[in-house]
DNA sequence: GCAAGACTGAAATGGTATTCCGGTCAACTG
DNA sequence: CAGTTGACCGGAATACCATTTCAGTCTTGC
């Protein structure tokens, strides 16, 4: 393996098990069985390194994604899938948790940043797949990045916040049968 | 003005330019011209006190929500603009403020446990509203309970939310528009 | 009998000595 | 000499503790 490679691994381990803040490039170089200035010949600063392993993470997370889609299947079935995929990987990713994490818990500013491009990055893939639905003529025309902020809002509040003032979570048929109802309903020719 | 009352004002003048955490019992005193022993005989704590200007305040903000409905308008319409009253008392009043800034900032947990506290009384309000719809037979019967929440949610999303991300915030229009087409649709009969 | 503010101790704050760590670079190795 | 290394640097974070602050009490005084 290469050592750029390597040395993403390593700072991946490291980033997963302290945190962004308490990881220190000593320590990525000491994992990577690597000199620190090494890590220096490929990245140029600690955020560099955290960026490229966080960009990764978001295609693992596309990637993810789109192994729930069925082929055939309705617009809304097919995104509602994909979505509960996306909010399942954030849930159940070990560095994608540690990070949300640290955002409560430290405010590091550079993971909150980091999560801020993620949650753009999800609302671009998100509004991608409606303007496809809206070519294809399965969708109405519409103002696609509202639609998804919405969409994608809606399964937060619904998936992750509720939880956080009610005993029990929403099942995942209340949650489909609520935005088919309301959101998705809206959207289809 | 009896005592108790002058020591709310006080306290809530004081809470309104400092935050809960910044102001201490001594300036509470100072401001309603009385002893610190005297704030004990009508309030056991710090948080009593605080709770009940907070108390009081949802009461405001309910009585200005129901100042803008229309009698004879449709639930949606005056859903909307009784929502829309809620942000815009909750983006104006000097105390709502000071909370949420002293929430982001400083995140002191009384603070924190009242804001909570302020979303449920909101919600349970909302959720009132759409079970009079019910019972009156303008809306279908529904999960009252979830569909406040994802109401107020999207709302919260729409109004505060998306200006956190984008330059221009969205008109009061577009926010009526797509929620009209999506949440309050499927409600009605 | 009720209001007042001096008082208490637990908790917060501030100041500073110390440690830590991102990034550099001269030395080294193959 | 191309690529790697880790000792080293200085600014920033941390730990420590002396001092201050403040919620709540309680004795005094009116």
């Amino acid at each position: 393996m290469n050592r750029r490679e390597e040395i993403m691994l390593a700072a991946e381990k490291s980033f997963t098990m302290f945190g962004y803040k308490a990881t220190t490039m000593d320590q990525v170089a000491k994992i990577a069985n690597v000199g620190k200035g090494t890590i220096y010949t490929f990245f140029a600063t600690k955020e560099e390194l955290f960026h490229s392993i966080v960009w990764k993470m978001v295609g693992e997370m596309k990637n993810v994604s789109e192994k729930v889609v069925i082929v055939g299947a309705s617009f809304q079935e097919n995104a509602h899938a994909r979505i509960m995929q996306l909010l399942k990987f954030r849930e159940t990713h070990q560095l994608f948790i540690k990070l949300i994490q640290e955002e409560n818990e430290l405010r590091t500013p550079a993971v909150g940043e980091v999560l801020a491009t993620i949650e753009q990055e999800i609302l671009k893939y998100i509004t991608s797949k409606i303007d496809r639905g809206v070519a294809k003529g399965e969708l109405k025309p519409c103002n696609s990045e509202l639609i998804a902020y919405l969409l994608f809002k809606s399964y937060l509040a619904l998936v992750v916040d509720w939880n956080k003032t009610h005993e029990e979570q929403l099942t995942e048929e209340q949650i489909a049968e609520v935005l088919n109802d309301t959101i998705f309903s809206s959207l289809l020719v």
